[in-house]
DNA sequence: CGCTGCAAATTGCCTGACAACTTGCCAAGA
DNA sequence: TCTTGGCAAGTTGTCAGGCAATTTGCAGCG
């Protein structure tokens, strides 16, 4: 036996940014194959033995990622079959993981398409339930992340949390727990493209006063005009976004 | 030591119906004891060696249950902390699995109305996309479920099962991915709920009428009455939920 | 009173081995 | 030739034990 190779191989031992496990490294690096499309649909992975020795990690991290991925749909495994990855259908790709990978390679421009359709259904909804039992809590909330992304703008990281923060609040006038936990996995959706057209060019429209209109029809406990609000301002990002694309 | 009890814990191990790994067993134990409510947000479980021991089972086995349970942000587990309950903001509750534990053991009726509300936002808007984008197989779809629901009735299983059909080849129908995938999720917990309906009693309303009425109206492609359909179908299926619960 | 460093406890990862379960082949029979 | 049955091999599933990494909480110090 040669004594051994110096580091060509540590793919995901590299990137374990601390608070990251080896078990998760190694999941990011075989969802985003999977989700990325460079293992299709239909094939099986190489055994785990040879696999977790590739990737340079113990069997048992490898068998937990995998268990990781069996979570949320990509793959599916079964003694002397080998695992082999499932059809688009079965995957779980609202699961916040999922999405992640997703827009961590080049994201598919149909499935921009889908969530943002997907979000143009649902945000207008959820703005006419807060709009119906937002309590004072709530109206403040967005209020203050309203006055963040005043000060900060769209073109630094701290204003795209705070845009987060405000449609966070939104969801949660919802009171609607389904809601929230959708939605929360479409706005991790939408601010990585947000990012995108930041990366593209200066975004010529200043976002604040549509925000600012769903935030009052909210407080003023007028559904339809919130919904309509949000509906505008759905349809702007969308604009937007399809302008940098 | 005295010898060892007999078969007194095997509280997963008796579980596995063949298809169903160990590991899975454990994943369903601890996920329905976490969404029931038995195990707060904020508890933490006991350590893993402690825990694997008490359910017989291996520390690997556990680990791997554990890992599941994390991908679908039950839990989160840190050196020294131990793995504790995440608050239920944090949870993918439209992930397929954990709807169903919800619905194992006794479900929430407030969690069953945030199901409701979300399906009534969503199915009509589907089904309006339906009505603009089906093609031939669509419709051929979903007439043959429509015919099975017909010679069975929502009081058998595979009549249940037609429903299910039917409202997967409506999503499909979309053509747009992550409508699909949500819907799927949201028809599960439905699908749940049907089964409680039927068994508080005999249902008086037969939906199969309703159902055509959607289906016609995509056939024909009108949007505006295939969204109109649908939202007095799911008008009605709520209705029936809240009068048996 | 606040801060720094240390030590213990818990999870994270590794190794090696055996069991369980499928799948696919192969042979025997209709 | 086609079907059916059993058999063997190969892959995942589970197990056991040990060591390393990491974080928390405390204790001691400034």
């Amino acid at each position: 036996m040669p004594s051994d190779e110096p580091d060509d191989k540590p793919i995901t031992r590299s990137v374990r940014g601390s608070g990251r496990r080896l078990r998760g490294a190694v999941a990011h690096y075989l969802g985003t194959a999977i989700v990325s499309g460079q293992i299709a649909p239909g094939e099986t992975l190489s055994g785990e033995i040879a696999n977790a020795e590739a990737l340079d990690v113990s069997r048992s991290a490898y068998r937990e990622a995998v268990q990781v991925l069996t979570a949320k749909g990509l793959v599916e495994s079964r003694p002397k079959a080998g695992t082999r990855v499932l059809p688009r259908s079965r995957w779980n790709i609202l699961d916040p993981a999922v999405l992640a990978w997703a827009f961590a390679a080049e994201p598919d421009v149909a499935f921009v398409r889908d969530i943002f359709e997907l979000r143009a259904v649902v945000e207008p909804a959820a703005a006419r339930f807060a709009a119906e039992r937002r309590d004072k809590d709530d109206i403040k909330a967005m209020r203050e992340a309203l006055a963040k992304m005043k000060r900060h703008t769209l073109a630094t990281e701290a204003g795209r949390m705070a845009d987060r923060e405000f449609h966070d609040a939104l969801l949660r006038a919802t009171h609607n727990d389904a809601m929230i936990a959708l939605s929360a996995s479409i706005s991790a959706a939408v601010s990585w493209t947000t990012e995108f057209k930041q990366r593209s060019r200066a975004l010529p429209r200043d976002p604040v006063p549509d925000h600012a209109k769903v935030c009052d029809a909210i407080a003023a406990g007028d559904p339809d005009a919130a919904a309509a609000a949000m509906r505008t301002l759905v349809d702007l990002a969308l604009e937007d976004t399809r302008l940098s694309m």
